[in-house]
DNA sequence: CGGGGACTTGATACTGTTCAATTTCCGTGG
DNA sequence: CCACGGAAATTGAACAGTATCAAGTCCCCG
């Protein structure tokens, strides 16, 4: 974990820090990867603990992340909270927000991070030069839309052993994707965090991880995890409830 | 309900059945709407039981609903079975699709209905043209991530009585919403189907309602329902568990 | 090095599930 | 129009899974 930031939120002048990450993922020709580049956008830093956003929050720009690690949490009026992510390098945050202008939910640093602000406006105005940066567009939301009803049907019918075994090999997957370890990585988040986002308690999160250990399934130490046996832990989510049918 | 559809899925021309009520909520100048009637849409008539579209096919249109109800449903691997959403009237359904060109989820009428078929490609370019339609589309995607991390909030931190109250409130606002009763309406969905949205088991839903009942906040007769006592029913959402804090 | 939050673990309580037996409702065919 | 049959819904009793409460340990950060 980098300790270069000595001051909260600062933003620096960045050229080659542009729309040009967000659509790293799509197929754009040179031509249209240049005029991405015209689109100026800030690179801010942000702290562990710091806020991209608060909730109620006016909304006027998305956020690439393109270090470190974000959660997103909604808070009930009545204390209630949920947290409805936890995003990394390369995701984009900020998407809920369009529908009211305002945003809905909070984006917190879980370590030191670095973001790109994507104002909205401009990526409108592009996109609609740009039909392979607006079906990029629509692309993402549209992923998010298909993420939230993976979360429903965890929350909605999966014991606590599975959520877990689905949330590490998720974790795992990500990882990977982005060139680290997929079996061996560090938690950025706490027991509480991880709860929230399954619909657990934190006691059962670390019930839970305390007996993938003596299974042999996992190793943990901490926030450190390590997976054992991916197979099993796959076998463990595509498991249908042992009583059912 | 109907009963005048003899035949499933049948076309129907439509001149004046196009983009226009896709946007009936945004702001649009006359100019603007007369370009919304170029893009030709179809109407279908769907009978109860019958899938507007089937997980896994080709994507190439939104669908907006014209009357009727529906469900979608996330069909996993293993059996496991998750109901989505509940659509009715003004809704838009497939967003989903648009990340992966694929339906990544069924949707079934619930009773006969009507839908108007918005062809993908023609509201991507013509949304390149029409910046208040673009923006509409974007915040209908918005929406439902917004409508997706409230159930989120519901499925990962409420109590079964809670869950049911919220989603007999929201049905209310909803029939409300197109000019129906806020307090007595029919409920389209099996008390199964009710529970696998909620995350619980029919029974759980029965057993809760029969509680609501015999509590004076409903009065249930098999699919028909009353909404006797509004501001307890609110006041169940609103509260956080009693040992909480 | 000290302090406090994070984590683990145990005992108990409780919510919701499972299994099972009826009853009710509704669409279909006679 | 009525009778029939199957799906949907209700209800009860036992059980399972997770939450709650509590105590103590660990570890990280300042």
């Amino acid at each position: 974990m980098q300790k270069a930031f000595t001051v909260a939120p600062k933003q620096i002048a960045c050229s080659n820090c542009s729309l040009r990450e967000f659509c790293l993922s799509a197929d754009f020709t040179q031509a249209e990867l240049l005029q991405l580049e015209t689109v100026t956008s800030i690179k801010r830093a942000y702290r562990r603990g710091d806020y991209l956003y608060h909730s109620g929050a006016k909304f006027t720009s998305l956020y690439a992340i393109r270090s470190g690690f974000f959660k997103t949490q909604v808070l009930h009026e009545n204390g209630r909270e949920q947290v409805t992510g936890f995003q990394m390098a390369g995701e984009i945050i900020g998407l809920d927000a369009i529908s009211t202008d305002t945003h809905t939910c909070d984006a917190v640093a879980l370590e030191d991070s670095e973001v790109c602000e994507l104002p909205f406006d401009q990526l409108e105005e592009l996109s609609r030069k740009l039909p392979a940066l607006q079906r990029h567009l629509h692309k993402i939301m549209s992923s998010e839309i298909v993420r939230d009803q993976g979360i429903m049907l965890l929350l909605g019918s999966m014991r606590a052993e599975e959520r877990l075994a689905a949330f590490l090999l998720n974790l795992s997957q990500r990882f990977a994707a982005r060139g680290y370890s997929a079996i061996a990585f560090k938690l950025r988040m706490t027991r509480q965090e991880i709860g929230s986002y399954l619909g657990l308690k934190l006691e059962t999160v670390s019930r839970t991880l305390s007996y993938f250990q003596e299974s042999d399934l996992v190793e943990v130490h901490g926030k450190s995890i390590e997976l054992l046996d991916m197979s099993r832990l796959l076998g463990l989510v595509g498991q249908q409830r042992s009583t059912q049918f």
